[in-house]
DNA sequence: TATTGTTATACTCTATAACTATA
DNA sequence: TATAGTTATAGAGTATAACAATA
């Protein structure tokens, strides 16, 4: 017997956690800084709140992640524009690049990845994960909002 | 453009452990503590050291686990019969119920995932993830091998 | 009155190093 | 001398609650 459909993504999502444990190890990155610096890449500067929604997670923690990488280098709080309660999180060059660089390796996993599947499956990978994904949020955006 | 591979992957994984945590919440359990247990239910009585291997974790981590675990009924300490140094963890008779019971909603999962997958494709998919995860894992297995 | 970020506090997971009891 | 588990200590990630400044 096959072994099951789900261990097979639990075992792929182990994986990729320790490539990318891998790909910043000495840097003094961790997962969670990573994370959040990844979402600043993709949504440009932000206030500490939207990145504690973005990153789903308490507002109390971004101040962490940020005191951390703005000891590091890697961000810079400025002040919001309009709103002087708030403070504008954005990515320093060097960070900005070292994202870009990362986002490069992303591009390249997934050719190898797709490179695996036998070219007359590859299509059909494709949509099969991606109904994978969207019936698997379907699943758990409901069970969230059903009030238990 | 279709959305890459990997962020799909990641997506997933993401969602899985969005649905174990609402899964356990309330119970008292963490995912650590869980993910012990499920090798408890695979493995079988084991000592802390191979829980260690298993887990891929200090064995003073497996201690802190084991020892919250035991508190709360979840797991028994017992002597190993021929090395008096050694314990043997092994799940309580709730936990072990507890754990059956997941692997089968595990399984149920798995059916509704496939299903969401067109008939046509399944196959593919089928082939096309374990080849992805082959892949993975020796690209990851060599990575870590290397001295760097 | 509501929102933004921070201070205070606490718990979980993780690691290394030193120690005890056994092998 | 080596192994199994624990004590001691430390750091990261997370959360809630209370508070200051601003809207």
């Amino acid at each position: 017997m096959q072994p099951l459909l789900v261990d097979r993504l639990l075992q792929i999502a182990d994986l990729f956690q320790k490539d990318m444990a891998r790909a910043f190890e000495g840097t003094g990155l961790t997962p969670a800084r990573v994370h959040l610096l990844w979402v600043l890449q993709h949504a440009g500067p932000s206030t500490q709140q939207a990145l504690a929604r973005l990153c789903e997670v308490t507002p109390r923690n971004i101040t962490g992640l940020v005191d951390a990488l703005e000891g590091s280098g890697h961000v810079r709080r400025g002040p919001h524009p309009s709103d002087r309660r708030a403070v504008l999180v954005e990515l320093t060059p060097e960070a900005s690049e070292t994202m870009a660089r990362m986002q490069e390796e992303h591009a390249a996993l997934d050719e190898t990845l797709l490179g695996a599947v036998a070219p007359e499956d590859r299509a059909a990978v494709q949509r099969g994960i991606a109904a994978i994904t969207a019936h698997l949020e379907t699943l758990v955006t409901e069970a969230a909002e059903t009030p238990r």
